[in-house]
This record gives structure tokens, sequence and C-alpha cells, in this order.
DNA sequence: GCAAAAGTGTTTGTGCTACACCCATGA
DNA sequence: TCATGGGTGTAGCACAAACACTTTTGC
């Protein structure tokens, strides 16, 4: 069946830029999940992940923006995505050369380090790539992990998003490793570490065991959303 | 002519939350303009000023988003826009009882100062509302409304746009009524004095002449752009 | 015992906060 | 001369930055 409208209609889109991490990559932990696009404009390009938006009609009420994300995320990734937040809107009429498309993107982090999958999963050409070399994209997908970048790197400073990224029960010396590959700058440890329990929210989660590895045991943590949500209740800042 | 697709499109508008100031208003000098709805659903509602994105066709490519905000924004006001930036889009299926229709939200920042219309202009019912006063508006506007607020409080802390809202010239009892209206919150003069001056971003600009009021004649100041992209190349911090 | 990774304190300086009075002008 | 609004300085404290060695573990 055809949907007929008096003026033209953009198609309007959600694209993702999902975030994860490979802890065991010491020099590049952040990641970004890119799709093969299999055929059509742009065949063989790497894109984010991302589909229409079910607009919906008559009888079908449709879904809102950050269900038509969550339900593509769902079908991408099979990680525990524990954040999701809308971006920026693209609108530039020539985006799409198939005709006007609007995309609004988000980006979400995920723990990746929960789960087995991680490259062999069953998304079969999705791929977690190192955040720098997720270049020439498809459409304007370059510009798109950009701005997500800077929102990451903006937001990981003034709130703690950086856990969803991390595992539930993580150490500090991962902590640091996750904000100096987001942050892209060296960070005094010994400072980091002073601000990062000086928050009080943090809670002690035992000790790694060492996998066959030299070196010392690292303490475990994991965040402490009630003492977060208490802190915030109280006017507390949470610049790192 | 009727445009046809295979599958359900939603509408696309933009609205605009244009904040300005009335310097004159000691307690509120921060509003919000605000047009009443003549016919429709929400018939005499107010409402956000804003309209349809023109989407264009085979001949026509159309506009972008930022375009679309730009072309309402002088539809509505004759004041001098010297910011405006996209805010979030909004796309609840349920958000216009008329079809499903998704806005991409901007606010913009002007100086009414400079001008006189200021109420009597001629779109014919156009009116700078107070914020605290601007409530209960037609569709989600409420919901924008809070979200520009919510993102000019945090903006206005960390970038130099405050001065898109004052005149060319102004004092620093200008600046310092501005941001306690926007934070909404008390600033205390002296440490606010130091800081702004600290910044190196403002330029002395002459004396106020005495309008027949009592008090002290104000020092002028405006604000140095060169100053300031300079100090952001060296990687300054603007907090204010 | 050596290589690898975790963990730990002190000093110094800068910047934020709190706070109360004098100055210029018009009526 | 009084009412109104503009303008100014200092002292204490808390936080950020800089900086190097010790501890634990596997091999």
């Amino acid at each position: 069946m055809q949907h007929q409208y008096k003026y033209p209609r953009p198609a309007v889109t959600v694209d993702i830029v999902v975030f994860g991490t490979d802890l065991d990559d010491l020099f590049d932990p952040l990641k970004v999940l890119l799709i093969r696009r299999g055929r059509g404009v742009w065949k063989d390009a790497w894109a984010l992940p991302g589909g229409y938006v079910r607009t919906g009609d008559a009888k079908d009420p449709g879904e809102s923006l950050d269900e038509a994300a969550q339900r593509e995320l769902e079908e991408e990734t099979h990680c525990q995505v524990t954040y999701l937040e809308q971006l920026y809107t693209f609108g530039d009429p020539a985006r799409d050369p198939r005709g006007r498309t609007i995309s609004v993107a988000y980006y979400a982090l995920v723990r990746t380090a929960d789960y087995e999958a991680h490259g062999g999963g069953d998304a079969a050409d999705a791929f977690w790539a190192p955040i720098d070399q997720a270049k020439n994209l498809a459409f304007d997908h370059d510009e798109i992990l950009s701005v997500a970048l800077e929102r990451l790197k903006a937001k990981v400073r003034y709130a703690p998003i950086g856990f969803n990224l991390l595992p539930y029960k993580f150490s500090l010396a991962d902590l640091h490793r996750l904000y100096e590959a987001v942050l892209m700058r060296d960070i005094d440890k010994r400072n980091f570490y002073k601000r990062a329990r000086a928050l009080g929210i943090l809670k002690e989660a035992g000790v790694e065991k060492s996998g066959g590895k030299p070196g010392r045991c690292a303490k475990l943590y994991r965040f402490d959303k009630r003492a977060y949500d208490q802190a915030v209740k109280r006017g507390f800042n949470f610049e790192i």
C-alpha cells in the first residue's frame, strides 16, 4: 500500500554510535561498533548501525525515537546496553544520495567485557573498530562519530557514565586506562586514584584473581549507584 | 500534487526557543518569545515559533535543518539573531494529535535591547514572556522550553554565549543581572566582576550616559571576540 | 632475582568563597 | 542630603598539579 501526503516528507532514520571497550587492548581500549554495508549505495563501506523509525499510521501509533534506537541496538549487539542518549540530528539535504533523509543520531555505551562474543558474534559483518581507525565511513557517519566522541569526552568529565563501559567489577587501573583512552591524554595516576576514591561512589568489591599474569593483583571496585544518587540530591559536583 | 511513499513518513518541523532580554526589568530580564496560535488544535494557546522543514523533491533540494530554523526565525523576530544552536529532537508518537510529527528543536539568543520593537512589533500575536510565566504551552512545548533552559544554564557557564543576549555595549551590572537571571541564583557581585575581568575577553567601551536616573554612571564593556578566539586556541577554560 | 603491574603521600600554588563599605549622580 | 545604583579588596581554605618509589606476583 502507498502512503500519500500533500507535501513531500523526508525519511527519518536513527543511527547509533555504539561505544565499547576491550580492556586487554592496553593502548586502544575504546572501540566503536561498525557494520559492513552489503548492498546499495556505499556498498562494502563501513557504517554506523541504524535504520528507519517506524512511523506508524492510522492503526499503529509507531515508536518513539528512543524506542527506535533501542530496537536497532538490540538487533545489532548482544551486549548489555547500559546507556543510551540522543546525540544530534543530521539533516543536510545531500547527506543521503537516495533521497532526503533526516537522521537522529544516538550514542550508546555497552559492556562488551561481560560477554564472550566480541568479534565472533552472529552479526555477520559487525566489527569493533579502534576509535582512531574508524574513518571513511558511509554517508556522513564520520561526522556523526566525531560529534559522538566529543560528547562522550565532555560528558565523561562531569557524569559517571564511564562505568557503563566497564565490567561490573573493575580495578582503578581499568578506570584509569579508560579515561586516558576517552580523553586521549595522559592522566596522573596518583591524582586520578585519589579523586576517584574521594568521589565516594566506588564500593570495594574484592580482589582480582591473578590470571596467570605477572604483577600485583588489583583491588576491584564497583559503581555505587545508591551513593551517587544521594550525592546528586545533595547537589554534588562530579568533575573528574 | 500528491507525494507517495511505500512506507508512512512523519512530518518534520523545527521549533525554536528564542531567548531575549529586557534589561529594564530588574527581576526578570530573561524572556522567551511566544506565539499565539490562531487556529486548529491548541487554538488560542501560546506556543513556540516554528514550522515545517522544506523537504524538497526531484527538482528542489530543500533546506537543511539549520536553514529551516533560521528561516522561521527571520519570519518571527526582527531582532538580531546572534546565536542559534540545535537543542534536541522530540519524537513521541503522541506529541501532535494531528499525526506523527517529529520536531527538531533549536534555541536562539537575540539582542532585543538593540531594537525598539519589543512588544509593539508586527508579528501580530508575539509576546516576550518572562521565563517563569511561560507555562501551559501548546503540544510538548513546556518540555522543549525546559530542556532549552537547562542547556542555556549549562552552556552559559563554560562558553561566552551570554553576550549574545546583551546589547553591543553593556555594563558589568548588566552582565551580572543576566547571569543571575539565567542561573536563577544569587551571585556575589565582587567575585563575579573579578572573574569576568580576569577572563580577559572584555574590552572597555566608554561610559554610560546617565539617562536621567540616579546612581553612578556605569563603565561599559564589549565582548572581545579576538581575545576570546586566541584564548581558546591556547586551550583556555571559560568557567564563570 | 627480575620483569611487570598495582599501589601509595607530600608539597606547592592557584583560585574560589565569604564578606562590608565608599563613590557618583539625580531629585 | 538622601536615595539609588556602581564600584572596590582581602584573608582563609580547599582543591589541583607535580612528582618517584615500594609492593606484590609470575616466571
